[in-house]
Parts: C-alpha cells; sequence; structure tokens
RNA sequence: GCAGGGGUGGCAGAGCCUGGCCAAAUGCGACGGGCUUAGGACCCGUUUCCAUAGCGGAUGCGAGAGUUCAAAUCUCUCCCCCUGCACCA
C-alpha cells in the first residue's frame, strides 16, 4: 500500500524547494491560468476541487507543452458576509459555531473571531494550506487579499476610468431593508439565509365620484382593468387619506399598509377612516372612465399593498368569490357581472372552456372548490388561472384586443405611469415573511441617488460582445449562456453603505460592492510580487495608466510616483509578458455575474491584446448524489478528504469524473478504484527491473499502438479540457492495456519502460504526486511536473495489430457461444476446437463488394485471381453477400495474416477456453463446417 | 415567467455537433464460474426479448410526428427535470 499522504507531502516539498511553480517573464511564451478566487470566511471542502483544481490541470499540462506558466491565487474578503460573521460569533451563534467546528476550528480560534480581519486571516492560512495539501501550482509570491490598501489603489484606479468613460449613473433603486438597523439585507443577513426577492407591482389610484380623492389599488395585473367590476376593502380596517409623492391629489390607503410603502414613498397622513365609511362610494377606473362600486372583501389584507384590491371577478377567483358570498349572504352588489377581457387558448389546468362559463369559476371547478372552501384552494385555483393566462391569454377587450396578455401589462401599466394615474411599487415576494438576523421583518425600501455601473450601455455591450467572440468558452455550449448573458445584464449598484473594501472615489463613506471590485484583478498578480513592498501612496493612477495602459514613459512615472524606475519598467513588461494568453475559471454560477462583468470590464478598460482569451466553466461537486450544503451538514473538509483518501485520488476522482459542464460525484468506491489502479501501476512499475527486453512480438506492436494512440487521443483531449475523456484514457484504459498485454504473455521491458513513461507523464496534471513518485521509481531523477508532454508516434499506430487482438477476442467468445450450446443439446464434453480461416478470395469479393456493390464484377475479378475457384462457389457467396450489401465493410486482413494472428495466439485462445486449439485454411481443411468460414469470422469446428 | 442546460440500459454516465461499424463505451451493481480454509481483493463470463453448433431477428435511447435507403443522432410539437434571475458572495 502507498501512503498518499507521505508521498504527497515530499513531492510538495520538493517542489517548493525548486521553486518550479514561481516563474518570471522569460524566453517562453508565457500562459496565465487564474481561478474566481475564494471568499475568505471557511476553508475549504472537497468541491472546491472542481475549479481550482481544473486550473491546475490546465496550468500543469500547459507547462509541460513548453509553455511558461503562472497560476496565481488571492484572496477575497470584499462586503458584508464577513462583518455579518463576526457579529454572528459576538452573538454565540451556535449554527456558526457548529458549522466551523465541522472545519475543525479550534475553540479558542473561534473566540477571537469577533474581529473581521482576524477572521480573514485565519481562514486565509487555511484555504492557503489546504491548497498546497491539494498540490496546486500556485506561485504563492503574488498573494494578496482584496481589502488590502495596495488593492484599494488598484480598484480606485479602476473606477476613475470608469467614471470618465462615463459607465457609472446614478438613480433609484429597490433593496431589501431591515428598519431596526437601518440597513440592507442581502442572504446572510437574514434569518435562515433567505435571499429578499423583490418584484415590482403596479399602484393604480381609482378617482372617487363626487370627491377629490383617490382609492389606491395595488395589482399584478393592470392589464385587468377593463374588467374592474368593483373595488374591495376590508371593511373592519382603518383607512388613511393621505399624499404620497409623485402623485397628486390625496389618496386613501389602510393605515398598517403605510409603514411599508414609507420606505418607498414620502406619505403625508391627513386623517383616518373606517373601511366601513368607504363602503358607500362610487369610484371611476382610470383606464375605461366607468364608474364602479367599493363592496367589503373578506380576504383583503389591510397590511399587504395599500389594502385596497381592484375587483376582476371573471378572471381572479377570490375576486369571484367574495362576490358570490356576497349574494348568498344578501348583501347589494348591485348587479355586478364579470366581464371577461381576455381568452386563453388552451387550458392547462382548469377544465375545457365552455361557452358562457366564467374563467375563474372554471378554474374553481376545476379545484372543486365551492363557496365554502378554503382559501387554499381558491389560491390553487389562482395560480392555475394565472399561470394560464400570462402563458397563453390573449386580450378579447377593447384597444388591447389582440396583444399578449404580458404585451398588454406592459402597455397599459406604461400608460397609466405616464399619466400619473399609476406608479410601480415594490414588493417581497418570498412565500413566507423575510427576518433579519436581528428579529424585525425585512421590507423594501428605495434607495435614491444610488450609484450605478450602466451594463446597459449599447456601445459597451457591443465591444463586450466582441470580446466575447475573441473568447474560447469552453466547455462551446455555455457560450449562449454568455451571449444571453450580456443582453440580459443592466444597471447595476456599486456601492454599499457598510461592509469591508474600498471606498467609492465618487462617494467617500460608500463601500464599492463585492463583485464590482473583483472584476480586473488578474491583472493585479502580474505585478504584485514587484510592488508589495511599495506603500499605497506611491500607488498613484499615472502608475497604473503606464502599467496596465501604457501611457506617459517610465522616467515621469517613477519620479511622480516615487517608484524606483526598474520597478516601473519591470511592472509594465511583467504585465504585457503575462496578460496576453490567459485562462479564467470557474464555475456556472458566476457565469451570469462575476464572469460577465469581467468581460465587461476587460473590454472597457484594457487594450484588445489584453482581453480574456479563454473562458472555462466547471460544474459542482455533489457528495454522494446530493449538493453539499451547510444546511445538509454533508460537507466534506478537504483537508479531511485529502487525510483520508490522498489529493490524488481526489483529484482525479472530482476533476476528472464527469464532463466539465457536469457536476462530479464524490463517492467512496470510486475514490478507492483509483486508489487500487495507481497501486497497479506502481507493482508494473517495481516490476520492471525483473523484464527482460526481447525481440517484438505482435503483442508488443499492439501495446505500442494502443500507447500512441493514448497519446493521441489524451492530449487532444487535454487541449479541450476535456477531463473525463482524458482521465479514461490516461488511466482506466491504461489499466485495461496492461491486463490485456499480460495475459497476452507479453513481458518485454523496454516496451513495457516506455508505455509506463508515457502514462506517468499524462498522469501529471491530474495526479501530480503519483506521477512523481511513479516517474522516480521508473529510475528518472528530474521532476515529471517539468517534463515534456509525450508526443505521439504516428508510425506506431499499427490498426492490424488491434484489428488482430480483435480477432482473437471475438473468435474465443465465439468459440465458448457453441460450445455452451452443443453442451446442452447434445450434452458431450467438447476436447478440442478447429478454427478455420476463409480463402481469400471470399474477402476479395467480399472487398469489391463493399467498395462498387457489383456483383458481377466482384466475381470476375475472383476469377480471375484465383485459378482454383470453382465458379458456381464465387457466384453462391457473391450472392449471399449482396443481401447486405449496404452493411458490408472492407477488411483490411488478408487470409495469410488472419491466420498469423490466430496461430499466434493458440495459447492464449486454448487456455481461455481450456482445450486444445488447431488453427488452419479453409482450403487445407477437411472439415465439413470449412466452407462455414467467413473473412474475419472463422468457422469454428468443436470435437 | 424569462434565460441556460438536460431526459440514454438495474444505477451512474458516454454517444448526439460530423446519421450507417450502436443492443449502445466505461464504471458500479446483480448473477454464474475461477482463485481461496473462508471472506475481501483479483481474474473470466452473463446481465432487453426470441431464435440458434456461433455469424439471425424483434423491440429499443422522455412522448408523438416528420426528413432519409438508414435516426439515440437531423427537423417540428408536446411532456418532464435541474440551475440562475441580480446588487448577494
Amino acid at each position: 500500500m502507498m501512503d498518499y499522504n507521505e508521498i504527497e507531502r515530499k513531492w510538495q516539498d520538493a517542489w517548493d524547494k525548486a521553486g518550479i511553480f514561481s516563474p518570471d517573464p522569460g524566453e517562453k511564451e508565457a500562459f496565465m491560468v487564474t481561478a474566481a478566487f475564494p471568499y475568505a470566511n471557511a476553508p475549504q471542502h472537497i468541491g472546491h476541487l472542481r475549479t481550482f483544481g481544473t486550473a491546475d490541470v490546465v496550468a500543469r499540462y500547459k507547462r509541460m507543452r513548453g509553455y511558461n506558466v503562472l497560476y496565481p491565487m488571492a484572496f477575497h474578503a470584499t462586503g458584508t458576509p464577513i462583518l455579518a460573521f463576526a457579529k454572528r460569533i459576538k452573538n454565540n451563534d451556535s449554527e456558526l459555531v457548529k458549522e466551523l467546528q465541522t472545519f475543525h476550528v479550534p475553540d479558542h480560534e473561534i473566540e477571537k473571531m469577533t474581529d473581521p480581519l482576524y477572521i480573514a486571516n485565519y481562514f486565509i492560512k487555511e484555504i492557503r494550506e489546504g491548497m498546497k495539501l491539494a498540490g496546486y501550482s500556485i506561485d504563492w509570491r503574488r498573494s494578496f487579499v482584496s481589502i488590502e490598501p495596495l488593492f484599494s489603489k488598484f480598484v480606485e484606479w479602476q473606477f476613475g476610468i470608469l467614471s470618465k468613460k462615463g459607465m457609472l449613473t446614478k438613480g433609484r433603486h429597490p433593496v431589501g431593508w431591515c428598519p431596526n438597523e437601518n440597513n440592507a439585507v442581502g442572504m446572510h443577513d437574514t434569518k435562515h439565509d433567505v435571499e429578499p426577492e423583490i418584484s415590482s407591482e403596479t399602484i393604480i389610484r381609482f378617482k372617487l365620484e363626487d370627491e377629490d380623492s383617490y382609492l389606491l389599488c395595488t395589482t399584478y395585473r393592470p392589464e385587468t382593468l377593463p374588467g374592474v367590476t368593483n373595488i374591495f376593502v376590508n371593511s373592519e380596517a382603518e383607512y388613511s387619506l393621505c399624499t404620497i409623492e409623485g402623485m397628486s391629489g390625496s389618496c386613501y390607503a389602510a393605515k398598517s399598509s403605510l409603514k411599508a410603502l414609507s420606505y418607498q414613498f414620502s406619505i403625508k397622513e391627513l386623517k383616518e377612516i373606517k373601511g366601513s365609511e368607504l363602503l358607500s362610494k362610487m369610484c371611476i377606473n382610470p383606464y375605461t372612465g366607468k364608474s364602479v362600486p367599493v363592496f367589503p372583501g373578506y380576504f383583503v389584507d389591510p397590511e399587504i399593498g395599500t389594502g385596497c384590491v381592484m375587483s376582476v371577478p371573471a378572471h381572479a377567483p377570490f375576486d369571484y368569490m367574495a362576490i358570490e358570498k356576497l349574494k348568498s349572504q344578501g348583501y347589494d352588489t348591485k348587479g355586478v357581472q364579470p366581464v371577461s377581457v381576455l381568452e386563453v387558448k388552451r387550458d392547462k389546468h382548469g377544465t375545457d372552456a365552455e361557452e358562457g362559463v366564467v374563467p375563474a369559476l372554471r378554474y374553481l371547478r376545476a379545484v372543486n372548490a365551492d363557496v365554502n372552501a378554503t382559501d387554499e384552494l381558491v389560491k390553487e385555483a389562482t395560480k392555475a388561472q394565472y399561470k394560464d393566462e400570462f402563458r397563453y391569454g390573449i386580450m378579447t377587450a377593447g384597444r388591447l384586443s389582440g396583444l399578449s396578455v404580458a404585451d398588454a401589462r406592459e402597455s397599459v401599466r406604461k400608460e397609466l405611469i405616464e399619466k400619473g394615474e399609476a406608479s410601480e411599487i415594490f414588493v417581497l415576494t418570498n412565500e413566507d415573511p423575510v427576518y433579519c438576523r436581528c428579529g424585525f421583518r425585512v421590507m423594501v425600501k428605495v434607495v435614491d441617488n444610488q450609484w450605478f455601473i450602466n451594463y446597459g450601455d449599447k456601445e459597451w455591450k457591443k465591444t463586450a460582445k466582441a470580446a466575447l467572440a475573441g473568447i474560447r468558452v469552453l466547455p462551446e455550449k455555455s457560450r449562449n449562456a454568455f451571449e444571453s448573458a450580456i443582453d440580459w445584464i443592466d444597471l447595476r449598484a456599486v456601492v454599499r453603505a457598510q461592509g469591508l473594501g474600498t471606498k467609492f472615489p465618487l462617494e467617500q463613506d460608500k463601500i464599492i460592492e463585492s463583485l464590482s471590485d473583483s472584476t480586473i484583478y488578474m491583472s493585479f498578480y502580474t505585478i504584485y510580487n514587484l510592488i508589495a513592498k511599495l506603500k499605497p501612496a506611491n500607488l498613484i493612477p499615472e502608475f497604473f495608466d503606464y502599467v496596465y495602459l501604457g501611457k506617459g514613459n517610465v522616467d515621469e512615472v517613477a519620479r511622480a510616483s516615487g517608484i524606483d524606475y526598474e520597478t516601473v519598467k519591470k511592472a509594465r513588461e511583467s504585465f504585457t509578458y503575462w496578460y496576453k494568453n490567459t485562462s479564467r475559471h470557474s464555475g456556472p454560477d458566476l457565469i451570469f455575474n462575476h464572469l460577465t462583468m469581467y468581460i465587461f470590464n476587460h473590454a472597457a478598460i484594457f487594450d484588445k491584446e489584453f482581453w480574456p482569451k479563454q473562458i472555462v466553466v466547471n460544474g459542482m461537486v455533489l457528495n454522494e448524489g446530493e449538493k453539499m450544503s451547510k444546511s445538509l451538514g454533508n460537507i466534506i473538509p478537504l483537508a479531511d478528504g485529502i487525510r483520508k483518501y490522498g489529493a490524488d485520488p481526489m483529484r482525479f476522482v472530482e476533476i476528472g469524473g464527469a464532463d466539465l459542464f457536469s457536476d462530479s460525484e464524490f463517492n467512496e468506491r470510486a475514490v478507492n478504484g483509483v486508489r487500487e489502479r495507481f497501486e497497479l501501476l506502481n507493482e508494473y512499475c517495481s516490476a520492471l527491473p525483473a523484464m527482460d527486453a526481447g525481440e517484438l512480438k505482435g503483442i508488443d506492436y499492439w501495446l505500442y499502438s494502443k500507447m500512441n494512440k493514448k497519446i493521441k487521443e489524451a492530449t487532444a483531449a487535454m487541449e479541450n479540457v476535456e477531463l473525463r475523456l482524458a482521465s479514461t484514457h490516461m488511466l482506466y484504459n491504461t489499466i485495461l492495456e496492461l491486463r490485456r498485454y499480460k495475459q497476452r504473455g507479453g513481458m518485454n521491458g523496454m516496451v513495457l519502460r516506455e508505455y509506463l513513461s508515457n502514462v506517468t507523464l499524462l498522469l501529471q496534471p491530474m495526479a501530480p504526486h503519483i506521477s512523481e513518485e511513479l516517474w522516480h521509481a521508473l529510475g528518472n531523477t528530474s521532476f515529471s511536473s517539468t517534463e515534456k508532454w509525450p508526443s505521439v508516434d504516428e508510425d506506431m499506430i499499427n490498426e492490424n495489430a488491434e484489428i488482430g487482438e480483435d480477432l482473437i477476442d471475438s473468435t474465443i467468445s465465439d468459440i465458448m457461444q457453441v460450445i455452451e450450446l452443443m453442451q446442452k443439446k447434445t450434452g458431450a464434453k467438447a476436447t478440442g476446437v478447429g478454427i478455420i480461416i476463409a480463402s481469400q478470395w471470399k474477402c476479395d469479393i467480399m472487398n469489391s463488394l463493399a467498395v462498387k456493390k457489383d456483383i458481377r464484377q466482384a466475381i470476375d475479378m475472383a476469377m480471375a485471381n484465383h485459378k482454383e475457384l470453382q465458379y458456381d462457389a464465387a457466384a453462391k457467396y457473391a450472392q449471399a453477400l449482396m443481401k447486405k450489401v449496404n452493411e458490408l465493410r472492407v477488411v483490411s486482413f488478408t487470409e495469410e495474416e488472419e491466420f498469423k494472428a490466430l496461430s499466434e495466439a493458440t495459447e492464449y485462445i486454448s487456455s481461455a477456453i481450456g482445450m486444445a486449439v488447431r488453427v488452419e485454411k479453409e482450403e487445407e481443411s477437411r472439415s465439413s463446417r470449412a466452407a462455414r468460414a467467413h473473412p474475419m469470422k472463422p468457422s469454428i469446428e468443436v470435437s
């Protein structure tokens, strides 16, 4: 048994000592690999092997292909999660403490984690250790943290440029808000890590007849305005008359809804009235001008929206039910009748459309709801109807006629907002109320004067598309996602009121939001080791202008910044050297934010030659079929996994275990399978010294052929970062081939050494430690890490050698079948087997037919070439073949070659079937079954 | 809803772009056999159905339709699943 951890430590130390992964600019062509940097709030779990490991495999492969490869790594700590973390520790949050304990964070460390910087530093150290254990070939000299002052200088410079280029704008923006802490809240600020989901609704005002005031209704479905028959209010609740910013006149809304509204509009209360007082009134539909009455609605919640809803009984089951209930209670509903304003071409969830039946009623019937039905049931009907109507509905009412529901909604909404009759309001759409960690209910606040990066800018989108066109996206099928991400991304709020990070240059009391400060940081790696010792004050914009944009000259920049001449010069050289050829790695979840912003910012800031060249997107890692998550408690810390299974087996399973884009599965069985195969390779390597070299046999040529094919295919796979395919070639097929080689009596030490040497090198990117170990077991003294990738000798790819082996296999399996059937039938035991090989003329006829499909020509040709051949026999054979002429393939073996291949394998075949074997040619055979032989399908005679 | 990706044998998962060599790689599982004191590991075989002294046939890759001499693979329609939807890293 190999001790993986010992082997890994040994080679990691040796690499460190040799400094082979800390490159500087040189003669060789550069290649830089970067992976989305880890957030410094927890050590890594095995899922991180996917992105960082894939990046490492690419780095290692490219290094062996002769590139000067740089794989740097930094750490992200910007934003609020680390602050929230510190606060939770302060509050003794047991959930968090438990989580930390799964990562073996000692209690005395947890105690100190009330300090955000301490947290970041602690985990950065942990993560770095984990990455070393995993064997990543990282240049640690270039490692920085996204909250350190030098990096902030760089980010300030970046935003200076964005500002100058007009990419920053100001506007209104809704955010989740805690009224207690007066803070924006994101997912990590809420109880149970719920993301506040915000969507927009429409407030529509209905003018009260004979009064200079309005009723405010909230609705998702403004397109149903033509179908409004009345308004519902809650007759038990208090209502307020108030003035609302952005709407002229005074308006009524439920008193208990005002608080939430006040975070989006400034509101002044004038007076209060009872809901019941509104009941006697009539009001005017702003879209149709029609007058409608106000009724009490049992289901109206005064806390939601404005506490008034417009009633569309034809299309809203709740409205329909409410009116029916009123009627049954003897309430005077003034003869209102449902008005249908749209029709659905196909009913998915409701009953079939019936002439004259109100749509809402159909959906209610579909769930068996009567007048006494529960709200749950009505809700179900509502959902179904809304879904169908939004998806398939076509408007039938008035000017909206013919429009789809979605289009009509936009059109009505826009028209009313322009006229000042409606306004947009934001609401939380989470199923359950969302609570801040402090216990207060989260609401929506609209922030004015919010700074945005304007990714909606048409010209910028165009440049980004141009940049994308020049990027090699792997896997290629994810390019679509990038295309649509570029189209879709719009304004992005760029600052926050709190959090760690860089101050926003245009508004010094705000912090640049954490995804926005890390869009071009990869370029910072190229110079970080040169400037690490400088003071922030040295890093003036002119310095970055020179380094990244080539503006100005060394002398001036050196003088102005106080940085010495050599460093300035080197920094520019380093950037231009490393940044021309880059590969960016990340998970699929970042396509719609980070990676797209990465493209946008590069396109805006850098010269074309420094735009991204390659983006590799990889899937996640699942643990025994389930997503790893804190809540499931199935996270495997990286260090634990490596300690238990070894880094290389873990790497192999996680990185090579699935297609790039699909998720890979961690399971113990697979890891053990890999370990066993490594052991087997190791055994073969140790057995080598005892083996002699001798004359090459057929099976040796076969192994050579397989080896070269393997190199060819593994190389192609690595070029496309198809790591699953590559791993199949490199390890799994290797084991199958070695097994066969041995079974077929292969024992040529020279051949085997060459084969194993190449396999060892192929394995290097994915299993670097094992590769080094085997490489030395084979007697080498260099690092396999810095060796050349094996090259293909096309001449040694020998199809015939492989066909020969396939022939042997298929013959054996045919023999076994025949024997089995015979024994079943006659009960007699077989004692010997004759293999009879088809005559050359059969082969000739078959090949001729396969190419030409001309029976005449085939027979003539065979007759001409084989004097002994009877015309009858040739014709009969050719006719039989004609029946499936379309399936015929050219046979590349001659009778002689077929005979040779099988004769040489007699020993193997007879040991496989357990009895004596005789091989003969058809024309020499006296067997009655001889004529049944086909090319590559010898006749079998069992005696 | 919008966007992106999928649906293949007991399971996982290739193949699909570039139609035929695909009853469909590979791994796992199950079954039978070998090795072994026994188990594990390892090795060999079987693993849709029917037929059969092997080389044949039927059904078949979410459902349906189409194109083609030929479809898991191309086109259309439908159904279902997964992921993301933003200021959050």
